[in-house]
DNA sequence: TTGATTGAGGACTATTTTAGTCCTATTTAA
DNA sequence: TTAAATAGGACTAAAATAGTCCTCAATCAA
């Protein structure tokens, strides 16, 4: 339902962890025990932070996890990316094939126009936004917008 | 990867297809002709979509289906809702558990608010939007955004 | 009134994606 | 040299999505 992965949605619990504290490097075991996800997914994930250079490592004893750049400077489309790949609300073939049949093309366009917004969206929030405190009045449209679930950590 | 499920897709491709023509009511079988969709396939969107109220249907035989509203009141928002549930970016329990533990809660609230301006710039295109060809200048920005998949259509 | 046509509703299966775990190799501090 | 960490990737499990099919209800026309 147009969703992130919860994947991605640990990645930001994890990033604003680091963020915290960037005077030292967070170990995965430390992090996994901080926020209550489980050490081979913090692990799994991490390194895909590392990837897409929204984190530093340094591999050892004593070795651990820390930002790569100003928290100012990651945007929450970059932490998608780096978890989900590219950020692309339609399947769309760059081949043609069965895509200017019939009605698809004329449509395809302006999907493309629906995927921009989204992003822009999405790369002008950081993880600086998320980890300021919001004020609390805004719970109004969360009951609009929002699903119930059961639990968001397993 | 924050993408819409092809059901949703087929959803605009036969949107688009009844829009055109609003004099008559156009069955499953005539749309399934009409887009290479699968029959069943689009029967079980076509129901979706008449449960959503954007589409009006007439039983028996000459039956057939026809919009409800103008494709200036069907909001793209409403067409993803009607196929997938609710639009909502993140899974945040509303009930408490775990979410407000250690780091979580924090960042839920700014969470609603890039799930507001996706609802938002989803809400603002409408079917009409999405049968009105657009320019092909716009194909540069098509590079950046869309990812390479083999075919739409099976 | 009856038969053909067409949608409604929902159960079911298959496929694909996502989540989660684990193993082995490499690096580095002590 | 050993212990503590990350890197990379293979593998399994679980969940979501896609797709199909069956039975029932409504409508039209002969």
């Amino acid at each position: 339902m147009l969703r992130l992965s919860k994947l991605t949605d640990y990645a930001t619990v994890i990033l604003s962890f680091i963020a915290r504290d960037t005077t030292q490097v967070h170990a995965a075991m430390e992090i996994a025990a901080a926020t209550g996800i489980a050490l081979p997914t913090v692990s799994k994930i991490l390194k895909r932070l590392v990837n897409a250079k929204v984190l530093s490592s340094t591999r050892g004893a004593k070795g651990g996890y820390m930002l790569a750049r100003l928290p100012e400077h990651i945007s929450i489309a970059t932490v998608i990316s780096a978890l989900e790949g590219p950020i692309a609300i339609t399947e769309c073939s760059i081949s043609q094939q069965g895509c200017d049949q019939a009605l698809g093309c004329g449509i395809r366009g302006n999907w493309n126009l629906i995927n921009q917004t989204i992003h822009n969206a999405l790369e002008s929030v950081t993880l600086a936004d998320m980890i300021r405190p919001i004020p609390a009045q805004d719970a109004q449209w969360q009951q609009e917008i929002l699903i119930p679930v059961a639990s968001l950590y397993r």
